[in-house]
DNA sequence: GTCTATAAATTGATAGAC
DNA sequence: GTCTATCAATTTATAGAC
């Protein structure tokens, strides 16, 4: 399981310590309750800084949220390049790896927090739910296809269409299990993860393997 | 086949004129802008009556929203029950033409609004999250779950799994384009809603046929 | 039931001292 | 850069008249 970073935008070195404990307080803040309902008296107290300062160093409360959710996209591609990096051996096997890595990445509360506040707030900041996508699914699936591609042209899997393979591989993997963590329903065990994977691996496999 | 619940709207001649205004204002405003975002004071406004009516009729902010978003699962049953109930015919046809429906009732604005209102605000209404899982992914799973056990039981699928089977099916039907179109991304066109419903047909049909 | 008027608290944001 | 103190606007919610 990959230990989703703290959402950090600067070198830590560069970071002043009050800088640093307003983005940490923000970003728990902000991803446990919202936009909305996260106010600056209550960022300023967590952080332990006079709401002066917080308005010194981020201009205004969206600037703040801003920056914080973009962090929360970099990360987002960090566990992608994880998940999709473990692709290795014949396709069954690297299948069931790589969707077992992606999909109990996608179910850590860190990673579920920022999936929910871009869907929240897509409306009001536009670019956020681009660089969302752009950096988790589509990027996710960018790769996945590059292999399937490699895999189709050495004639281990029969899939024409990479892309929408890809797709529908990473489709079959969320299921409802990611379904349910999205909603914040109670968390599956174990064992509806594994088995959600099992199938997706093998349904794919029935679907672009070859003849 | 299991009991189509009769939608529960509640009666308009019960309903005094007033508080269809107002939970009609009030639908407009939340599925539009949020929880958060949303005021008593504009909800009064566009409602046209006065805000001491409207404290009149639901007791708090929370209280009307939840009364909102009871009614959007039961619309969420609705369109499950018209997708679900024109599965007709051979698998290959019935499932193309449910698909189709049911990715499309997905993607309505409304529909949207109402499972992105769900995901932003499961941690602040649990009940809220529950409930339109039940009325929505849940029963629409049940039912195309129970459709394919009677096609697997008259020898035209091989799912001995029905209830996995309809999961994999709703979550190829989903695909990147549901994904996107939650985030608020530019809506995809009719082409794309086609292609991945095909696609989904394709992949089930291959994993699940007679063989 | 419905309204006007207002209470009481909180919000995002700033001025000025150090 | 950082603080205390405060502004003006807005928030949820409620009295009291009709």
């Amino acid at each position: 399981m990959i230990p989703l970073p703290v959402p950090t935008e600067e070198a830590p070195e560069a970071v002043s310590a009050k800088r640093r404990a307003i983005l940490d307080a923000a970003a728990e803040l902000f991803l446990a309750q919202g936009y909305g309902a996260v106010s600056m008296d209550a960022v300023a107290r967590a952080a332990r800084v006079s709401k002066a300062t917080l308005y010194a160093h981020f201009g205004a409360k969206d600037r703040l949220f801003a920056a914080i959710m973009e962090a929360g996209c970099t990360a987002m591609r960090q566990g992608a390049a994880a998940s999709t990096g473990s692709l290795e051996g014949r396709p069954r096997e690297a299948l069931t790896a790589m969707g077992r890595h992606w999909l109990n990445f996608l179910l850590q509360p860190r990673c579920l927090a920022v999936y929910r506040m871009v869907v929240a707030e897509g409306p009001r900041f536009p670019e956020l739910a681009e660089s969302f996508h752009a950096n988790g699914p589509r990027m996710t699936r960018a790769w996945l296809a590059d292999w399937i591609a490699g895999q189709h042209a050495a004639g281990r899997l029969n899939a024409p269409d990479p892309e929408r393979a890809a797709e529908q591989f990473l489709s079959l993997l969320r299921g409802d299990v990611f379904l349910r963590a999205s909603l914040g329903l109670p968390a599956p065990d174990a064992a509806a993860v594994e088995a959600t994977v099992a199938a997706a691996v093998e349904s794919f496999c029935r679907t672009y393997s070859v003849d």
